[in-house]
DNA sequence: ATCCAGGTCG
DNA sequence: CGACCTGGAT
């Protein structure tokens, strides 16, 4: 199958797109993109990428920064487990490893945040190490190309996936073949609709003979969600107003929201009935979870500030991390 | 309004 | 193996 590696290599330096980490050998770099880009469109982590890059321009700067200054940047991408990660591996990697940058696939996988599918781009694309990466692009080329019909998401299926990719990548071209096989999964052979005339791979691919692109790849676990009902207490006066910050093991943790009040159903809890003024109710959907939401302001102080709020002013709205639903709200309120 | 995509962790 | 977030497509 060396026809396969070169085929979308060729493909990939005619078609590939010039992206700012694909100009760079600086292992720090790669390792900011590829973190922003796990559960993100390119077109939305270029953006964050930039930020990252300017506002923190070596490892040092981001193991110096402080975990809310990086939360607040990250603020809108979502997964938000993955910016505390990124502070906690940079924090590493400047004290314990004393800056030296993991240099293998090895030593790479064994940071916070870093899994099989990362290890295997920063250590391809920084050190040519020959390691396939398998990424939702390459389930999807790979199931079609092959026909497989092993649901992804299954243990079995990720080890399937995973020996094949390893059997394909080219050893002279690790990196190249990486993105190449990306790069195809995102421009071509995409979830829906795949471009199958312009594909370098049409000539032996499976699923183009038999015309079943539309049923790969099989995933076979559906996600379920519960319901969940929060009363947001608003309070604003003068020109301040109140956040506390969420630190159990829940979403968004470490952000911060309004005081909450959770309950079991829709209905406004009878101590926010003086409420000054009700919200709509806002419905805010999270990978398992349905979040129905109203926010009830009340114009004044609270009578007592607990110890856990934060007391501050609307300029200062910029520096605290919080979540789309709250950026939403506030949007709306100001 | 509903559905879907996407890596890592505990 | 279930949980984590958001935005884009339909």
């Amino acid at each position: 199958m060396a026809d396969f590696s070169l085929s979308i290599r060729v493909w990939y330096r005619q078609n590939g797109r010039n992206l700012p980490w694909r100009n760079t050998n600086n292992p720090y770099f790669i390792w900011l993109s590829e973190v922003i880009l796990q559960q993100t469109r390119v077109d939305q982590g270029l953006n964050y990428y930039t930020k990252f890059i300017t506002n923190y321009p070596t490892v040092s700067d981001l193991a110096n920064a402080t975990e809310e200054q990086i939360l607040n940047d990250w603020q809108g991408l979502g997964y938000y487990s993955r910016a505390r990660n990124l502070h906690g591996t940079a924090q590493h990697i400047h004290q314990t490893l004393k800056g030296k940058f993991p240099d293998n696939f090895q030593d790479l996988i064994k940071l916070k945040g870093i899994g099989p599918y990362s290890a295997a781009a920063i250590s391809s694309f920084a050190f040519d190490e020959k390691k396939a990466v398998v990424d939702g692009n390459v389930y999807r080329v790979l199931s079609r190309v092959f026909n497989i019909e092993t649901p992804v998401d299954s243990t079995i299926g990720k080890k399937e996936f995973q020996d094949l990719a390893n059997e394909l990548i080219s050893a002279e071209h690790p990196a190249e073949h990486n993105q190449a096989i990306m790069e195809l999964g995102a421009l071509i052979c995409t979830p829906k609709a795949p471009v199958c005339e312009k594909c370098p791979l049409n000539h032996l691919c499976e699923s183009v003979r038999l015309k079943n692109q539309s049923e790969r790849p099989v995933k076979q676990k559906t996600t379920k969600t519960r319901n969940r009902y929060f009363h947001y207490l608003v309070y604003t006066w003068k020109d301040q107003l109140i956040l506390k910050q969420r630190t159990e093991n829940d979403i968004w943790k470490n952000m911060y929201e309004f005081p909450l009040i959770e309950s079991s159903s829709e209905e406004t809890p009878h101590e926010l009935l003086g409420a000054d003024q009700i919200s709509r109710l806002y419905k805010h959907v999270l990978s398992h979870q349905k979040l129905f939401v109203r926010f009830y302001s009340f114009h004044h102080q609270p009578v007592d500030i607990k110890e856990d709020w934060k007391v501050l002013s609307r300029k200062d709205l910029n520096d605290v991390p919080v979540p789309r639903l709250i950026d939403r709200y506030l949007e709306e309120m100001i």
